[in-house]
RNA sequence: CGCGGGGUGGAGCAGUUCGGUAGCUCGCCGGGCUCAUAACCCGGAGGUCGUAGGUUCAAAUCCUGCCCCCGCAA
């Protein structure tokens, strides 16, 4: 029982996370996740990726939004003193710290002390990032401010997606995690302490408006801006008044002088012009459609267009 | 009852306001031109217009119900 501990936990990549622990033989007694949220339209109650993974592996969920009291109460039930914590979606504040005699350990998707916070797959990326890693640490009372464990870096690799990179990253968290786990449970890890000549950075959640387009930015920056809010929130400009969603584009050299945001067909690529060249689309979704490719789109949308400033 | 857009040959769209022969850009099949081609020319197949009713001489188009997809908001 003692070398048994607690997962907490809430979207896929943590529902993945949990599913490899158990795969490689780790005995989770507790899973902790949100509460069911209501999701799409119909504001379908639903229960969280974790949630449902901890149901088909048959383990308990405990459901809450913070580590309270009652939270608490349940943790001690199980005698565990160690718990793993992945995209669980709150602070943890000293009696829920305090709990657990051996810590909570944080699977966090940057290097530490770099982008700590909600985001930090997406900020790597919006910043043209070259690399970037996932780290393990003790979770103390500050964000993601805690004592490393170990940690794994990785290349970002040319036009790679948010998504695309997280799921990497949810691999490599999953070794690191292996890797690292037996040692926790036994209480034979080290700590050491974040970088202090590193610079931190903060990764906050990004809202909608920052995935929005400034045609008159630099292709560069808005393909990084593109990539980075794939797939979610979705980088996105205005046609006509409407949404149109951007999943993926390059920047390209572009020797025409249009004006910034029109959109038109060159040598059989569908090219937005934007300060310092342009940006072919790939993947597009108007509003009230279907995701589909750029060429697709061409074929009925009358070109050239352009995007509102 | 949160707001809104949409369902038309294989793909993306127009046509719906003001009912009257199924259109456009591609793809596909066949033929031609060419050293060659994703280029060009000629020909062809492929659609009960989401679905169920209603109105009408006549419905993709007007009316009603239902199903499905998507954007916003949460």
């Amino acid at each position: 029982m003692t070398d048994s501990l607690i997962f907490a936990g809430t979207p896929s990549n943590a529902a993945r996370t949990l599913e490899f622990l158990v795969q490689q033989g780790f005995e989770v007694s507790l899973v902790i996740t949100r509460p069911d949220a209501p999701v799409g339209r119909k504001r379908v109650l639903t229960p969280s990726a974790v949630a449902a993974m901890a149901q088909k592996l048959g383990i308990d969920v405990y459901k809450t939004k913070t580590i309270d009291d009652a939270a608490i109460e349940r943790i001690n039930q199980t005698g565990c003193d160690t718990a793993v914590v992945v995209a669980y979606g709150a602070l943890l504040k000293k009696p829920a710290l305090e709990c657990l005699s051996n810590g909570w350990f944080n699977l966090h998707y940057s290097l530490l002390p770099s982008w700590r916070g909600a985001a930090p797959v997406q900020h790597a990326i919006l910043a043209g990032d070259k690399s970037t890693g996932v780290t393990l640490f003790k979770i103390d009372q500050g964000l993601d401010s805690g004592p490393l464990v170990a940690s794994v870096a990785t290349e970002i690799q040319p036009g790679e997606t948010s998504g695309r990179l997280l799921s990497r990253l949810t691999e490599l968290g999953c070794s690191l995690l292996s890797q690292e786990l037996p040692g926790i449970l036994l209480k034979g890890h080290r700590l050491v302490e974040q970088d202090a000549a590193v610079s931190v950075s903060l990764a906050p959640k990004l809202s909608r408006e920052h995935a929005r387009i400034d045609w008159n930015q630099n292709s560069r920056v808005i393909e990084r801006k593109v990539l980075a809010m794939n797939p979610e929130p979705g980088a996105w400009t205005l046609l006509n008044g409407e949404a149109f969603k951007i999943h993926d584009a390059r920047e390209v050299t572009v020797s025409e002088t249009a004006d910034v945001g029109t959109v038109a067909a060159v040598a059989g690529k569908v090219v937005v012009t934007s300060a310092g060249g342009g940006i072919e689309l790939l993947e597009i979704q108007p509003a009230g459609k279907k995701s589909m490719s750029a060429s697709e789109w061409a074929k009925g949308a009358d070109l050239p267009v352009r995007f509102d400033a």
